[in-house]
DNA sequence: TACTGGATTCACT
DNA sequence: GTGAATCCAGTAA
């Protein structure tokens, strides 16, 4: 399969794929294609985070609520005040949620260089927001809504795992990647 | 009501 | 490698 054609992919992701533990499903959207006003990306870095001291469902609030209530629906939040983060929430009986924390792009690489105004697209969790244009609108919107996510029966080898210490808390989060122009050009 | 600091990015050295 | 930008959620009072 070639790259162009997993852009062409219109199977819907299920939402009960986010009903499911938290590191399984981070692990698993690799690959897995974003979709938001027609723009596209495949997701090649994921951050899992459960109940523990470095993610906001450390604690219920007013915004960490989404990551207690629900599986399956978008969290954004603004971080330091200029980037926006984007992540899906996950397991019914339990707070989690999954960061997107970089994609490859797939459709409207124009439109992203022009949001971005850069050729450094989507490689971090701001910039793709960014590139994408998420925002708060979306937030506690269900997935396939507003934005979409393409499932596809590609099998991906996470290529690495990182555990990542989250400044003054102690506890550490876990990073799964896949290579994304070496698997592309591979497809 | 006021203060603190952050799941980031970018410019600069 | 370092520091600034920037603003809102969370917390303390």
């Amino acid at each position: 399969m070639r790259w162009k054609d997993v852009a062409g992919i219109k199977k819907k992701l299920s939402k009960d794929f986010f009903k499911r533990d938290t590191i399984q499903v981070a692990k698993e959207l690799l690959g897995k294609i974003i979709e938001f006003n027609g723009v596209k990306g495949m997701i090649v870095e994921t951050e899992a985070y459960g109940k523990d001291e470095a993610s906001h469902a450390s604690k219920k609030t007013e915004r960490s609520k989404l990551m207690y209530n629900t599986f399956g629906k978008i969290y954004v939040y603004l971080v330091y005040g200029n980037y926006y983060c984007l992540n899906f929430t996950t397991e019914e009986n339990a707070p989690g949620a999954v960061l997107i924390r970089s994609l490859e792009p797939l459709n409207g690489l124009d439109i992203m260089k022009r949001r971005r105004k850069s050729d450094d697209l989507t490689t971090g969790p701001g910039k793709l927001c960014q590139a994408l244009n998420i925002n708060l609108l979306v937030n506690g919107t269900d997935i396939n809504d507003k934005l979409k996510i393409y499932d596809n029966d590609l099998k991906f080898d996470i290529v690495k795992t990182t555990r990542v210490g989250i400044s003054k808390a102690k506890d550490l989060k876990l990073r799964f990647y896949i290579k994304g122009n070496d698997y592309i050009s591979q497809l």
